[in-house]
DNA sequence: TTCTAAGCGAGACGGTACGTCACGTCTTGTC
DNA sequence: GACAAGACGTGACGTACCGTCTCGCTTAGAA
């Protein structure tokens, strides 16, 4: 028989849920992830603490909660695609200009940081997040170079996860063990070495 | 009054300092890193907590230097170079599986990740890394890339921080966040990717 | 606005009244006082919550309650009157072995000491108990002594009310503190030691 | 192998003891019985709740030194014996007025009745309180009966034992139930009921 | 060689947060 | 409108560790 009944949803508090996760987010910037801790998102959002043990199995999972209402907040139509001007280059380092901006925004920092590490040491939360947040995204991402595939400008046989991989985990890392600055200028690098590769060409194409 | 001495060194126990980087790695492997506590730690090493306490200014120090041990035992000469047979896609390759290799191990898994966690949430720390391991291991790589270049097989304005990012970022990445399987074949596309670029050729030249 | 309604008595559930007295003899027997919970009756009555807090201003006056079922379940008559067979002393050890024995009884140790937990700390419930349930035993008790007052066998200046507290009280000290072992031969010799008092005699009547 | 290890008493801090053990008389008398908690005390007395966890298995027992610390104080001869004026009438008037007086001390009576109401609950309490606390003390009231025994006030074959129960019992439970007022009007009439006994005399001796 | 001051093991201490339990109130839908 | 059900804010529970602080006890280097 199992003994941990799962709650009604249908009674559950929203006024509850959305200070919660707007007291996490708030929390886990101020104070950092080190010293987040669930008493302290409770007594912030004005909750029991069982009210967040009652929805959430573990902070990793309430973080992500948070995260997901402050990546989709605002965008209603939720990123439709990236931008195709025909020129996968350009294209490419304006994305990647982005996502360095967003990682170096105060806002997103400490609560994607608290996030990945909650990644890091839980392989259940990590399928979620490879699911529900990396799966959208790197689709999108796919769907972009596809589009160059078909345009000529990536060739055919690229395993595209790899690229994907390829031009955002360095910047990833970068932001993540702070092995140097992030700026603009590096990601356009990223791309520029993504794109032509790292063999010398015999006639340029460019 | 001084409240902080600094400890005499010369005193120090080597039998305590080894028993503690000991256990510490072998608790990691055990609870994993969230449940990894400086009690704990001192409890199976046979050590009073205050010892622990005297010698490292933090938890993530302690698994820094744990981590040291780990990655420096029995390895006197300290990997002189990366192989170097000629041809730099297959010494790549080599490489990049040996890293996949070692991220499965489940001896390094634990305390990698209890490292990594450390790192994303602590400058200092991630400061001392990036010098004394990630820097070490960097300039083989980029030491290796040189070589290459050297050889006509890598281009000679490539950005060489940035191509060992594009060929180690993935590959960390996909450990870290378990975004798919960390395989050897995966390690080859990566370093086939990254060398040809994903733009196509005119001329095919391998 | 009124926020505290008187509930309507004609409508309430005779079933949930019954079934949470019961539930709370039951459980108050099997788990004891300390860990008697409103929570835990009203799922062993299954009933909810509410219910209980609609009738009952404190598990006090719901143990209380939940005890005069108990003491008058099943003697409809309701204990007309204590045995005279015209010997004081051999009534009174009948009375004194009966109290034993029912302090004694599992069934009714735990809802008894539950009820005086609850009579000790709160005033008004013992003004309810002395009222309710010690008033017409005492009545009782010194009716018969009365009588035995009209035979004879008692003297006419004793105070009736001491006259019971040094009979009864001895009793029920030892059942609530554990002094000594509550045995009939003890209710005996309390009986003839108050008769006889303590005083010798020059001239026996026995 | 047994996992609870006492903890070393010679390094106990005796200062944290008469904290918690102040902390605990003052806090029940403030906030009376049912609302004192481990908390309060911990926070009253300016420790960690630890600190109380390891000393004392419950709160009963953290009570029932409490209390003996408040009874032992100032009297460091402790009693020696109860006062002997050769009149055993007048002589237990006296002491049996001096316990009414104490049990309607404000000082004494939450403490007294938290102590009570554990015992009622905790055999192994209650066995600790009859052999500290109650044992003492009767052994003094035998021992003033002991002396009118001999002193001819007090019958030879008189159960000691069931005397000092019929003298102090029925204060006590007058005490705890509020069946009545506890006055020294009702002290002295008990005596005098407990002294002549219940029975009439044929030829009064006094 | 003795003294003495440091590091050492042990672990008690004042704290903070944990995750659970029950409180008493409130709300929702059923009868 | 009383009822079963149960979510809610509140607050205490007893436990686990935190980092600091004595305790004696070795154990080396200076006297």
């Amino acid at each position: 028989m199992p003994q941990k009944v799962t709650p009604d949803a249908s009674r559950r508090s929203e006024t509850a849920r959305r200070a919660i996760l707007a007291a996490a987010l708030d929390l886990v910037g101020e104070v950092g992830y080190a010293k987040l801790t669930i008493e302290g998102i409770a007594a912030a959002a004005g909750v029991g603490k069982q009210t967040i043990y009652r929805w959430w199995p573990s902070k990793g999972s309430l973080l992500f909660d948070a995260f997901l209402t402050l990546a989709t907040d605002g965008q209603e139509d939720q990123a439709a695609a990236l931008p195709d001007t025909g020129d996968v280059m350009a294209d490419l380092k304006m994305v990647l200009r982005a996502t360095v901006a967003e990682l170096n925004e105060p806002r997103y920092d400490q609560p994607m940081r608290a996030l990945h590490t909650e990644i890091v040491h839980d392989p259940a939360l990590a399928a979620d997040y490879a699911k529900r947040l990396d799966e959208p995204m790197r689709e999108l991402k796919k769907d972009r170079l596809r589009a160059a595939q078909r345009a000529g400008q990536v060739a055919e046989d690229v395993d595209l996860d790899v690229a994907v991989d390829m031009l955002f985990g360095p910047i990833l890392n970068r932001w993540l063990q702070r092995t140097g600055p992030l700026t603009p200028e590096y990601a356009d690098r990223v791309v520029e070495t993504a794109l032509r590769g790292l063999q010398p060409r015999k006639a340029e194409q460019f």
